[in-house]
RNA sequence: GGGUGGUUAGCUCAGUGGUAGAGCGCCUCGUUUACACCGAGGAUGUCGGGGGUUCGAAACCCUCACCGCCCA
């Protein structure tokens, strides 16, 4: 298995080892799993993205947590499936193609649907799906052999037999409802494809009636005036209790309405009268069905007036609005108006036309029963949702959720399988199905998110038994975005449990925040402060964004991410490759066992004891999905632990010819460090672990055993010893102003086990141990070291150092004073807490006692 | 209006009862053969305000202020 050394290049350049890595993991399939293996699944399905996407730092994000787990599980043992595709994203993708039509002066109706659906497909075909070549840069282990897209023909299939099983259970019907609606898009949309934001609109008061039969209702849509059906208030205002069930003369049409009396109205708000319009608002449009108001439609599907018989037919609902209120003002009609009056209005999240709620023949799902068992699964455990806090935002979505329109008025999706017979009958068609003669079908389609919500099965080849739905469903974890908890998440929670006889789609779900720019703001175009992560890999490698990205990853939190960060992570694969072309200059090996901890230096033994402690650490956060937390303890113990104290404490005894067992242990933490790095930072590890090892690749390899025997708080103690006096004495000679390279005569007075490391301590400080006269020392606790400075010391500097250590112990000393001699304290505080600050006040006298007596020998 | 998260070093954020932390930035010194994408040292905080619980609060409770997100 062993193949020739290499040996590293002198500079780390990512872009030189990324391509080629990536290339032979696809060669070697690496990342096809086997439905036929004895192992354990795991199974992440990607949360596809739109077909005609780019990859923003968003997926960067998403997809980086997802391999981490990935590569993570596949080296612990599982069967790990990573199963990637794509989503036709009608509406959007819609609206891609019938731009590029506009350009050249054409609508999708010159088309025609055939023509139209054609030119989509042969989009998607040319320039759709950009966004998986650029998941190879980013170092995703997906497995291409299964690659998915929402309308191939399996999941299409599965479509079509979802529909007709809630059909044929009465969960999905037709019927004439108020919906949202775009005059721009000309589609129905769900609830979730508004997005309410706030606008300048205004205000009007307008009385209806005359004389003592009126009424002055107030309205942010006078246009809409000329479809009223009635006039309500409260049930109990006194103001207006006398009128109701009179009617009053609903000015320009000049129809009588009726005044009714609904709860819904509230008194505090404008005049506490309102008119109802059943047939272009939700909330008129209950109180009418309570009330049997007739629905009278005044406006077209573009938005416009139309049916009312006045001047206005014709007119733009917002030419109208104005030209409405100019007439009624005209005749006087106009009680108060206010302008502008802010308020929410419902937008298409597409195409931020204001929408329109339109009485229109819709299809729906009824989702009550659905999302009962959705908010169960979770509620009893089945489902966990990674973190926990944001559990009742799912709740308050599924116990709340509003039957669901799936009907849309484009061409681009799965068209609804409904054919409709002479006699007005209606045949649902499945797979394989085929509709009687003369029948027509249902020309819409079906919302997108109707069969993303099939995604964790559809994908594996259901409705079909397929191996793959067997070995791999349920799928382990879903990695997502809050912002698409309700999109997607419930309803997957809502369709899987359907389909599979009541086992959820995954058993985690872990939702991640959103990225944003390095002051914490919303990314958007019109701010300017979008980030491209292919630049980003360009400019520093996939590994250092990766790293950045799972950084900055705490649960369910949203991150801020600047260039200045990536930067750093780049740095520190650097110092990575750094630190492994120095261990193997310096002979560090992974042949051959370790060796016994009997015969190990302290050194040695103490970053065994942290490479143990960090490896345990950091696979339990991994496994809880504690992305920020387990890179900063791996980062921490890399550059600080290995880099900066082991790789030189170690160089004295490198350099000394008898070296073998620090050797041995140096190449053991590296290939423990690389294991645990490769989720994140796959490229380099990779890189760095074959060529240390000559083995072939890191990504099938196991996941480090680590050996609790070689924890070992002895050595740990001892070499924390080591860094105070390295420390103090790197301080002391910084404050000399003595220069780094300065060489300077010393001797160590200290217990035995610390002398024995004065020579890897002298290495360090670039001090000579020789017979000395010492003009200066160096105190820490017990432990000295005395200095020849050749009478050069600067005893103000010094007794500024003294002096400020003085202050500082004074400080520790006074706390534990006061604790010591708080009763309370010492009648209820835990043993070991008093135990604790009884040494600190033991340590802290002492110290004051040796400063002292430095300073009054200094003068 | 309902729900929910936040307010800790200049910036972005960790830190769920026992002497306040990280990264970046800042200051000083330094080309000691792994690394200047570096090393060494240093400065910087009434932990949003007020009250309470506790021997002890950044952390737990109450309250106020401000910022954000989701839903209406």
């Amino acid at each position: 298995m062993s193949q020739e050394k290499r040996e590293l290049a002198s500079a780390f350049v990512p872009s030189a080892i990324e391509g080629s890595l990536y290339q032979k993991w696809i060669e070697a399939g690496y990342f096809t799993a086997d439905a036929a293996s004895s192992k354990e699944p795991f199974t992440i399905v990607i949360p596809p993205p739109n077909v005609t996407g780019n990859l923003h730092i968003g997926h960067a994000l998403d997809q980086t947590l997802q391999d981490c787990l990935t590569r993570l599980k596949r080296m612990q043992g599982y069967e790990a499936l990573w199963l990637p595709g794509m989503d036709h994203a009608g509406i959007a993708t819609q609206n891609v193609v019938e731009k590029q039509l506009a350009a050249q002066g054409l609508s999708r109706h010159d088309l025609g649907r055939e023509d139209f659906v054609k030119k989509v497909w042969e989009w998607k075909a040319e320039s759709g799906g950009q966004i998986l070549g650029q998941m190879k840069r980013l170092g995703d282990s997906v497995d291409w052999t299964r690659e998915a897209f929402t309308m191939d023909e399996n999941l299409s299939a599965a479509v079509l037999t979802i529909f007709k099983k809630l059909y044929d259970q009465g969960l999905i019907y037709r019927a004439e409802r108020i919906i949202n609606w775009c005059p721009r898009c000309l589609t129905a949309l769900s609830d979730i494809e508004v997005e309410h934001h706030d606008d300048a609109g205004e205000f009007v008061q307008v009385r209806y009636g005359d004389g003592e039969q009126s009424i002055v209702v107030a309205t942010t849509r006078a246009e809409t005036m000329m479809g009223d059906g009635a006039v309500a208030v409260h049930p109990d205002d006194p103001r207006y209790k006398h009128m109701i069930g009179t009617e009053v003369l609903l000015p320009l049409v000049n129809r009588m309405i009726p005044i009714i009396a609904d709860e819904l109205v509230d008194p505090e708000f404008g005049t506490g009268a309102v008119k109802v319009t059943a047939a272009h608002d939700p909330n008129d449009f209950e109180m009418a069905m309570r009330h049997n108001v007739p629905f009278v439609v005044i406006m077209n599907e573009h938005g416009v007036m139309d049916g009312t018989g006045t001047e206005f037919d014709g007119m733009d609902r917002f030419d109208a609005r104005v030209a409405v209120v100019a007439k009624l003002k005209e005749l006087g009609r106009i009680v108060a108006e206010k302008r502008p009056y802010v308020h929410a209005v419902g937008h298409c999240s597409r195409c931020d036309t204001t929408v329109e709620p339109r009485l229109s023949k819709q299809w729906f799902v009824k989702v009550a029963p659905l999302a009962k068992a959705a908010g169960d699964a979770v509620r009893d455990g089945r489902v966990k949702i990674e973190p926990a806090e944001l559990a009742p935002r799912y709740f308050e979505w599924v116990d709340n959720m509003h039957d669901w329109c799936i009907s849309r008025q484009l061409w681009w999706g799965h068209r609804i399988p409904v054919w409709y017979g002479p006699d007005g009958d209606i045949v649902v068609v499945g797979p394989g199905e085929k509709a009687p003669n003369g029948y027509t079908q249902d020309p819409d389609v079906l919302d997108t998110w109707f069969s993303s919500a099939l995604w964790p099965f559809s994908t594996l080849g259901w409705p079909q038994n397929t191996a793959d739905v067997k070995k791999f469903y349920p799928t382990s974890v879903l990695v997502t975005g809050y912002d698409i908890l309700f999109f997607w998440v419930a309803r997957m929670m809502l369709f899987g449990l359907f389909a599979m006889d009541g086992v959820p789609p995954f058993h985690t779900i872990v939702l991640h925040g959103l990225v944003r720019d390095q002051y914490g703001k919303k990314m958007s175009k019109s701010r300017g402060n979008v980030v491209d992560p292919l630049e980003f890999i360009d400019k520093y490698g996939a590994d250092a964004l990766r790293f950045t990205l799972a950084r900055g990853s705490n649960p369910g939190k949203d991150q801020a991410l600047a260039e200045d960060w990536v930067a750093g992570s780049r740095n520190f694969a650097t110092k990575l490759w750094n630190a492994t072309r120095f261990a193997m200059m310096n002979g560090a090996t992974t042949d051959g066992p370790l060796p016994d901890s009997a015969s190990l230096s302290a050194i040695d033994s103490w970053i065994l004891s942290r490479v143990t402690e960090t490896a345990l650490e950091y696979t339990e956060l991994l496994e809880s999905y504690e992305f920020a937390r387990a890179s900063e303890v791996i980062y921490h113990f890399a550059w600080d632990d290995l880099c900066d104290w082991y790789l030189e404490l170690s160089k004295e005894a490198l350099a000394s010819g008898n070296a073998a067992g620090t050797q041995r242990v140096l190449g053991y933490v590296l290939d423990v460090l690389f294991h645990l790095l490769h989720p994140i930072m796959p490229f380099i590890t990779e890189e760095l672990w074959t060529t240390l090892t000559g083995k072939k690749t890191l990504v099938t390899s196991a996941w480090p055993e680590v050996d609790k025997k070689n924890l070992d708080k002895k050595s740990e103690k001892l070499i924390g010893e080591l860094q105070k006096i390295v420390t103090e004495v790197r301080r002391f000679r910084n404050d000399q102003g003595v220069k780094p390279s300065q060489k300077i005569p010393a001797r160590f007075i200290a217990p035995n086990d610390v002398m024995a490391y004065q020579s890897a301590m002298a290495f360090l400080l670039k001090l000579e141990l020789v017979e000395l006269t010492p003009s200066a020392s160096v105190e820490i606790g017990d432990m000295k070291v005395e200095l020849d400075l050749s009478g050069t010391v600067d005893v103000v500097a010094e007794r500024a150092r003294l002096e400020k250590d003085l202050i500082t112990a004074q400080k520790d000393l006074k706390t534990a004073e006061v604790k010591l001699n708080n009763e309370g304290f010492m009648a209820k505080a835990p043993a070991n807490v008093v135990a604790e600050i009884k040494e600190r006040l033991a340590v802290t006298t002492a110290d004051i006692e040796r400063i002292t007596a430095q300073l009054a020998a200094l003068k």
